[in-house]
Order: structure tokens, then sequence, then C-alpha cells
RNA sequence: GCCCCCGUAGCUCAGCGGAUAGAGCACCGGCCUCCGGAGCCGGGAGCGCAGGUUCGAGUCCUGCCGGGGGCGCCA
């Protein structure tokens, strides 16, 4: 079932083919309709006619009776689109019968490799790599949603230099007492003990330099220690990720040792491409189009003057494998918005060696910084940045919190409340970060993103869980309702009579589901599907509020609105869900 | 110095070249024997500045101002 709007641009375009082929309808959502298409405007233009004139005969040319019940042109040259409650009552019945809510699979599905959280081995994970795992795991999500083939990317830091000196402080502290401190998550504790031995202690940091070409040379002891450090900060990960609620496993995992057996060949490539330059001792590839501060070119340094591989040789090997192995016709880089000149000189330089083909996208989806009240980035007290489990942990306890002063978790016992507590918090920790434009900063701010007014997690949470309990008590006054099940309800679907403007505003609602994830999708941008989540709660909130469901005026009626919240009740919880955020059955 | 991102209501944010720039919070005023008031209805208040492109600019271009970030061997 194509979408309301896109069955009308359909049509429309077709009506516009017979003026001007290709002209494109520029259907907008229209406050002074359900939609208005402004096409003619430009398309007059073009013409060399009045605008209200090529209205007019798109008008006259489009087949719309079975869709709308009033076209106008109106103003300039906008021609405004009612569509009729018929039609509306037709497709809400359509989307409710469909298990997919109206949503298709893309027609040509894709291999999309997504690469987000990237947290450093032996290094603790902080709200900067919040963004990334909640913004990726919702891409993830959606793009699962369409049908798309996506292949998860952990681009995990498990290699490099500061691996000499963890692995000769594990060796001093010995395996034991390194894993013990590992395996409870203290990171911090060992990264920065390893940090001031090699700070403060030359003899240290001389074995380290050793034991860093020990690790690069595979030597089988001390490859085995850095596999103990790996394989304990993944482990730890994994319970960051629990937490979470991500769909990131250690099956996700790819981290930079990975490519390590590939960086040889990617220096010798780009030399037999007469790419390689030799610079101060490094080698490097200049890209077009970057300059440094003297407004000379700016290198890519694939290749270090002591022989070592830079990471733009690593980040050149990811793509190479993204599309030669894993055969992805997509690439997506979660990546904080600093890194953007990095990524797009590698993407630049990959061109140039012809590892990027036509018909392989590359898009670095950047995202701005988490901020405190003081509107710089965000940090303890102390001044050190945020644990991301403590701030978890804060978030859960603080939904635990509010739901004990609203007094709404008295019916609910202990292990109910613990795992609502969870969503909650998560959910809102989650909402808060997915529903601003990605491109921003943003002000991180408790008591607004736990707050069950305006756009939050908690909100859209709570709409939901209304209807649900709407459906408790259906099932406690007529049994018949409680057997029918939550989700077989959508099967009375045939029973939805669109009547009131409250009913059709919603129906509509509704029927924007669909396009919501495509544009979302689209411009890789969870906000998109935020926005209209929170959009058909509210519109939702004004049907409650004048449309009686339970004490519906007659059975057929009650029956109706029973389906239609049904389906709004699936669209949030599913809608929700592709955002990563768990959607209680009460709360 | 060069490059990138951001600048919309008191605050936090939407706005895909189109009509009168939208929400939420806060504030003010209404509603309600309310299926979960964690509600509903209404009100005031805004595009950093200056040019330009366009029939039409918050949106595109240029310059300036303000904030953040980046700028060769860390990742």
């Amino acid at each position: 079932m194509p979408g309301v709007a896109a069955l009308l641009s359909e049509r429309l375009q077709s009506a516009f083919d017979t003026l001007m082929p290709g002209s494109d309808p520029v259907l907008r959502p229209s406050d002074r309709a359900d939609f208005q298409a402004n096409g003619a405007l430009a398309l007059a233009k073009r013409l060399g006619r009045r605008p209200v004139e090529v209205a007019q005969a798109v008008v006259a040319a489009a087949r719309l009776d079975d869709l709308c019940e009033r076209v106008e042109v109106s103003g300039p040259g906008f021609v405004n689109l009612v569509v009729s409650t018929a039609f509306v009552q037709r497709s809400v019945r359509t989307m409710a019968e469909d298990h997919r809510l109206g949503v298709e699979p893309a027609a040509s599905p894709e291999r999309v490799v997504v690469t987000y959280s990237h947290p450093n081995v032996a290094k603790e994970m902080h709200v900067g790599h919040l963004r990334s795992t909640v913004i990726g795991d919702a891409l993830c999500r959606m793009l699962g949603h369409l049908g798309h083939d996506v292949v998860r990317e952990n681009h995990v830091g498990d290699w490099g230099t500061p691996f000499g000196m963890l692995i000769e402080h594990l060796a001093d502290i010995g395996e034991e007492a390194a894993v013990a401190e590992l395996s409870v998550g203290d990171l911090t504790g060992f990264y920065q003990a390893a940090r001031s031995s090699f700070d403060a202690d030359d003899a240290f940091k001389e074995r380290s330099r050793r034991r860093v070409v020990l690790l690069q040379s595979g030597d089988p002891d001390t490859l085995r220690m850095w596999r103990v450090l790996v394989e304990h900060s993944i482990t730890y990960f994994d319970e960051v990720y629990a937490k979470l609620g991500v769909l990131l496993t250690d099956d996700d995992v790819k981290g930079e040792s990975f490519y390590n057996s590939m960086l040889p060949g990617v220096v010798a490539d780009l030399d037999a491409a007469g790419l390689l330059v030799k610079d101060e001792g490094a080698l490097c590839v200049f890209p077009r189009g970057f300059t440094n501060r003297e407004g000379d070119p700016l290198p890519l340094i694939v290749q270090k003057s002591d022989g070592g591989f830079g990471y733009a040789a690593t980040d050149l090997a990811c793509i190479r494998d993204r599309v030669d192995s894993v055969r992805a016709t997509r690439l997506l880089y979660v990546v904080g918005a600093p890194q953007s000149q990095h990524l797009q000189m590698c993407f630049e330089v990959a061109r140039m060696a012809g590892w990027l083909p036509d018909g392989v996208t590359v898009e670095h989806v950047a995202f701005g910084s988490v901020l405190g009240a003081d509107h710089r980035m965000l940090r303890t007290r102390a001044g050190t940045s945020v644990k991301l489990v403590d701030l978890l942990d804060e978030a859960v306890s603080r939904a635990a919190d509010a739901m004990a002063e609203r007094g709404r978790d008295a019916d609910l016992d202990a292990e109910e409340r613990h795992a609502v507590a969870h969503a909650l918090g998560i959910g809102a920790v989650k909402y808060a970060d997915l529903s601003t434009d990605r491109v921003r900063d943003y002000v991180f701010d408790w008591d607004r993103m736990l707050s069950f007014e305006g756009d939050t997690g908690p909100y859209l949470q709570y709409a939901h869980a209304r209807i649900k309990s709407i459906f408790r008590r259906a099932a406690s006054d007529a049994p018949t309702v409680a057997e029918a099940g939550t989700h077989e309800v959508a099967e009375q679907a045939s029973a939805i009579v669109i009547a009131t403007p409250e009913e059709r505003a919603l129906g509509l609602g509704l029927l924007g589901y669909a396009s919501a994830i495509q544009d979302a999708v689209e411009a890789s941008s969870p906000s998109k599907l935020c926005a209209y989540l929170y959009g058909l709660a509210t519109t939702f909130t004004t049907f409650y509020e004048r449309c009686p469901v339970l004490r519906a005026p007659d059975e057929a009626t009650r029956r109706s609105r029973l389906a239609l919240v049904e389906t709004t009740a699936r669209v949030l919880a599913e809608g929700l869900g592709l955002l990563g955020i768990e959607a209680p059955e009460r709360m």
C-alpha cells in the first residue's frame, strides 16, 4: 500500500507530466488543507505562463476524485488538496490490517554498513560514545525495518602505541589483578595507572616502547596479554550495551587490529596509483581541496616517518574492506562532527584510488556534542568526562523517583516497577538524544528529558500506556475483547469508521507513518521519526479528550475507536522500537 | 590565518525554496462528575546583521558579528 502522500504525488505527477514531463509536483503538508502542491509556481516560470493558469491546468488534468473531496487553486498558484474521509477510512483500514502498518520494504534493498559506537579498549565509555551508539542503533533498526541488509560494525580502538604501556601495566600488576579490575568496569583506573607509570618512570616508558614493537611483530606472549585486555574490555562494553538496549554484539566488533594485515597493501596500492608522496619522512596523499593553516595542501598521512601506519591507513583499509569484501553499496559513519575533515579526506583519497566505485555511497553521519547546563561539553564536577554507565544508572534512578512521586508505581510489583523505571530512564536519555537534529550540539537536562510533558520519551511512552490501559479496562468490561487480544483487534479493521474531525485527524496522522520512516532513513535523521511520533501522540490526546472510546455512544463506534486506538498504539510501540526505545504496557 | 558546523519566542527545539514562521517548557486566561489531569482549549512574544539570487528566502549565495570545532606524523 503506497502512503497517502505517495499516492497523491503519483497522481499529480501524471498531471504535471502532461504540461512538462518530469516536473516536480512539490507536494507538502498544508495548514490550509491536508496537502498542497506547490509545483505549479515553478513550472509556470519555465512555461512562461501565469501560475494560476498552470495550477488550473494541473487540477483539470489530475485524476483525484476518488482520493480528494476538495481540490482547488489558491493564492498565487497553490493547489490545495483535501482528501476525502472515505479515502482516509479506506487507507486506515488497510493499514490496520497490515502487520507492517503500511511500511513497505525498500524496492531495491541495499547492503548498508553502519559503523558506530567505537569505544576504546581499556578506556571507559563516556557520554561521547552515547550519541554514536544511540543514533547508530536507531539507524540500523530503521534500515533493517525497510528491508535493507544492515551490517553493524563496531570499530573498537584495540590497537596503537598506548597498548605498549597498557600491556606493561598488565604485566606489572599481574593478569589476575588486571582482569579483576577490568571485569568490574574500572577501565579508567587501569588506564590512568598505566599512564602515570608511563609519565613518571623512564624505565617503564622504555619497556612500553619495546612492547609496542613486540605487539606489532606478533610476539605470542604479548598478543596473549593484548587479548586479555581486549576481551575483558569488550565484555564490559557488552554490559553497557545491554543496559542501553542496543543491538551491538561481539559479532559486530571489527576493531582496528582487524585491518592490520591490509595496511601494507593500502600503501602499496596508493603508491602504484601514483598518489603517494614522501613528505618530511612520512608517506602522504594530498587530496584536492584541503589546505592547512599556511594554505598549503593538507596531507593524509598513511605511513608515519617511523614506519608505523597512521589511522588514516586503517580508515582507508576499512573502506576497501567494506566495498570489496562486505560488498556494501552504502557506508554510514556515525562519527562526531569534529572528525568531518578527516573522514572527507579519507573518502576523497578512496575515490582518487578508485576504491569507491559509482554505485557505492558513503556518508558521514555527523553529530554534535552533548553539553551541560553551562553550554559547555558535559563533564563531571571534577572536570572529567562522565562515565556512560553512571549516566544511565542515574537516568533509571531518576525515573524510579519520578514514578514514586506520581504514585503510579503502587500497583506494580517490584520486578515490573524496576523494568518500567529502566524503560523510562533509558528511553528518556535516548529520546532526548535522538529527537534533536543530530548535527547540532544539544543541552543535556535531566528534568526536561524525564518530564512527562512535552516532546519527551516518557510522554510518548505514556500515550502508549494510556491506550493499553483502555484495552485492559475493555477486557474487564467485555471478555470478548480480551480474547481478541491486542494485535488481533487489528483484524477488526473493517470496523473502523471515520466520522468526527478528531477521528479523521488521527487517521491522517496514522497514515503518515510510512513516509516518516522513509524520510528519517533518507536523511539518516532519527529526529524526523521522533517528530512524527510526537505529533501523532498529541493528535491522539486531542482525539482521546473528545472521543470517548469505551463510552462511545454506540457499539459500532466503540469498536471503530478501539481499532483506531489499537492501531495508534501499534505505531507508537513500533516507532519507539525503531528508535531503540521500549514502550511498556503500563507505567 | 584557513576550513567545517551552529545562530529561529525568556529557555529548549521544529521548520523538506512557497501563503499568516510552528511545538514544548515557563508565563497569563479559560475548560473538566476527567475511558490514567502525566490532560484539553486559547493568549502574548522570534528568524544575529547587511547585501545578493528568485515571482517568492528562516531555508540558496557573499561579507560581517557571535558561539563551537578542526587544521602533518594521537585515534
